[in-house]
DNA sequence: CTGTGTGCAAAGGGTTTGCAAGTAC
DNA sequence: GTACTTGCAAACCCTTTGCACACAG
């Protein structure tokens, strides 16, 4: 994707198209996998701590990304499509590999049955550690 | 369970019946849900945090609690065994209720399905969020 | 008596807030 | 031009570490 795809993609979800955050946007295209805080403070090479906070508190008001999973102190973000575009969250799981820490959306098939009713069933957050098909 | 009762409990975890531990071990075993930290801090009327932090880590490390779930700043521990003795985590949930922010351990019969094989999964926690019996 | 637990004080580390200057549109 | 964004500094808050004293067994 395009620089300009980037600078679109943000206006298109209500955000103004700054270097900054077309860079972060970058960061989570070139990864098929989500991305964790100290990945983008890598990979911008210790930019300023508060800007990336509020970017990704943005990108997330604004359904760009979401937070996959968050491991005691490593927040991990996704991108909202980036299992499949169009497929909603319905069945989406998180994949952390306990082998070399990548954490990746993955669809599952799931049937799930309460066995106590009257619970209303709001959202469900599947996280499944392992190992991923590399490290297997 | 008396007092008695629950100091013998901790020796059985390996862990000296100290009156914080059999304090703290009762504050979990009145509460029928999970219990947050700062639920802990509020029913001791503001112990010394690091006494508190410790016992929770000895409580986890002896497998007398289990971290339910962790809510950005607020964790969450049950004791594992209070959705039904007996009964092991392979299909248990926790449940967070978004009106009164309990958090509870519930069954689930839970039939999981990958759809990509080739992942080797290890250990699988399921987050609801929703509304419980009470406020629904 | 001995090793573990407790509680205070201080250090540590990451996040949030405030604000002035910069920038997208 | 205007409202939003950025980046620095400082405040904040919670957790961790160190250490001396207390206590369970």
């Amino acid at each position: 994707m395009s620089e300009q795809e980037r600078r679109e993609q943000l206006r298109e979800h209500q955000l103004k198209a700054t270097p900054m955050r077309t860079e972060i946007l970058k960061i989570f295209q070139q990864d098929e996998h989500a991305v964790s805080q100290s990945e983008i403070f890598q990979k911008l090479s210790d930019p300023d701590r508060v800007t990336v906070y509020r970017t990704l508190q943005s990108f997330m008001e604004k359904g760009l990304i979401h937070e996959a999973l968050s491991d005691q102190n490593e927040t991990y973000y996704a991108l909202c499509n980036s299992c499949k575009p169009g497929v909603h969250r319905h069945h989406h799981a998180h994949f952390k590999c306990t082998n070399c820490k990548e954490v990746s959306c993955i669809e599952v098939e799931s049937e799930l049955r309460l066995e106590d009713p009257g619970y209303q069933v709001d959202k469900v957050n599947i996280e499944i550690t392992g190992l991923c098909q590399r490290c297997s």
